[in-house]
Formats: C-alpha cells, sequence, structure tokens
DNA sequence: ATGACCGCTGGAAGCGGA
C-alpha cells in the first residue's frame, strides 16, 4: 500500500498535475495540503472520476488540507487540532481509510521569526505533539503526513547561507520536529535512506530548481506498527520539474500488506 | 546575491508563501 503526501500550492490551477500524478502513481492514499480554496469549490467530483473519494478542510485564498484514498473508503476523523478554539486556519485533518489512520498536515510556515507568526507555528506544534501523542496512546496505526515547514537538519537544505535567520530551521521548530519523532515516530524518509538529500522544495526564485537549490519539509511519520511494515519511501522530484508545477514534489512511503 | 516567483483576490496592487 502506498500513501504519499503533496503540497499543491493551489488546487485548483493544479488539478491537471494531481491527476496527473495520481493516474502515473496510483498511491492508495493521498495527503494535500495548500489547497488555497474554500470547500464549496474543491474539485470533489474530478477527484471521484479519478478514482478517489476525498475529505477536505478548505479555506479562501490559502491553506487548507485533504486526504484522499482510492474508491470509496474514506471517513472522516476530525478536523483541526484540539486545544485552540480560536485557531480558524484549515491545516489539520485526520481520516480512516484501508485500515489506517492518516492525518493531513500543514503546519504553520512561522515567517518572519520573532514575532507572531513564530509563535503561533511553536504553539501548534505543540497542539501536534499533545495530539500525536494520544494518537499513539491508542495503539491505532496512524500515519501522520504534510507539509512540516520544518527542515530538520543542515543535511536536508542545500545551503544554510542565505536561510539562517529562516523559521523553516530555527532551533525551536526543529527541536520540536525531533521531539515528536523521538516521542516514537518514524521518519520514513530519513529512516530508509540516512545519507541521501531527499529533497521536496525548490523555490520558485533564484532557479531553485534548475540549481538543485532544495530543502526536506514534507515529511512521513510513522506510527510503530506502520513502521514495521514500511519497505519503501521516496519523493517523485519528476514531478518538480513538470510546467506549472508546485514548488514541492510528492513524498510517499510503501508499506506491506 | 535581500536576488523577485507563484497563486489568489478582486478587478490593482498586495498578501502569503518558504
Amino acid at each position: 500500500m502506498k500513501i504519499a503526501t503533496f503540497n499543491v500550492n493551489g488546487i485548483t490551477a493544479r488539478l491537471p498535475r494531481l491527476l496527473e500524478w495520481l493516474a502515473e502513481t496510483s498511491p492508495d492514499i493521498a495527503c494535500l495540503q495548500e489547497l488555497k480554496t474554500s470547500d464549496e469549490t474543491f474539485p470533489a467530483a474530478a477527484l471521484r472520476d479519478a478514482g478517489y473519494s476525498a475529505v477536505w478542510h478548505g479555506q479562501k485564498g490559502f491553506n487548507g488540507v485533504a486526504v484522499l484514498a482510492k474508491g470509496d473508503e474514506i471517513v472522516e476523523r476530525r478536523r483541526g487540532l484540539p486545544g485552540d478554539p480560536d485557531d480558524s486556519h484549515s491545516r489539520y485533518l485526520e481520516a480512516a481509510a484501508h485500515g489506517l489512520v492518516v492525518a493531513s498536515i500543514y503546519l504553520p510556515n512561522g515567517n518572519p521569526q520573532p514575532g507572531p507568526k513564530f509563535d503561533y507555528k511553536l504553539a501548534w506544534f505543540e497542539r501536534l505533539d499533545s495530539h500525536a501523542a494520544a494518537l499513539l496512546k491508542s495503539g491505532t496505526p496512524v500515519v501522520l503526513a504534510g507539509d512540516y515547514n520544518v527542515v530538520p537538519t543542515d543535511a536536508d537544505i542545500y545551503a544554510m547561507r542565505s536561510w539562517r535567520t529562516n523559521a523553516l530551521v530555527q532551533p525551536e521548530p526543529r527541536a520540536a520536529f525531533a521531539r515528536l519523532v523521538s516521542s516514537g515516530w518514524t521518519d520514513a524518509l530519513r529512516e530508509l535512506h540516512p545519507d541521501q538529500t531527499m529533497y521536496t522544495f525548490w523555490d520558485y526564485m533564484r532557479d531553485a530548481w534548475s540549481r538543485d537549490a532544495g530543502m526536506r519539509l514534507d515529511h512521513l511519520l510513522l506510527s510503530e506498527t506502520i513502521a514495521q511494515r514500511l519497505v519503501a519511501a521516496g519523493v517523485d522530484r519528476n514531478v518538480r520539474g513538470l510546467s506549472n508545477a508546485s514548488d514541492h514534489a510528492p513524498a510517499w512511503v510503501e508499506i506491506r500488506d
């Protein structure tokens, strides 16, 4: 079974590329981020025609997350993280499909830092940490997949020089990510590819793609019973090189049945 | 090298993104 995550950077603009990618790679479950559209304008019919059921939490203009599952399997479990009733951003959606629980995560970017957006990022991370602990405690097989907006280590970015003050590489979100992983999750891409660059994002600016000036921002964290079944993990880099591409490429894991 | 690219909104330039 293949589970993927893809920050589409606008599902309206990206729909042709998204449908191509689904047809070519046929993930059983796909988590999407940055829909940048409202619930009413989510392209559910086109995805259904492509063979996928979906749950989604849209937001006009920015944010927005969805989970797709092959067939009619998907059931929504939760929209939004517990812990802050005033949080209006569409950044967390949890669903059950094909015998798993899967969450689509779009962690706040946090720039500029320091500042209120960075504080929001760290607070959101704490709420994710608490909820992830509750999921682990339940014993359910879980995949937490999405755009964490964290470059975990210096090995996950082409160069630190022009990003040193950026929220993506600060010690606090890095520590939060490391703490989350060490609480019982497996960072699937790093687990199977400890020494390779596994970039998932290349900036539109400064010819980042052609220079391979990328970074690893999109992660799939596996609970223990899923991690034991992990057989492959990768990034569909070619998707980033297409015309009208998102600035992220899909990342995926293959789980033994 | 603080470089100027995208998508979206609104109906122009500005915001948010990373």
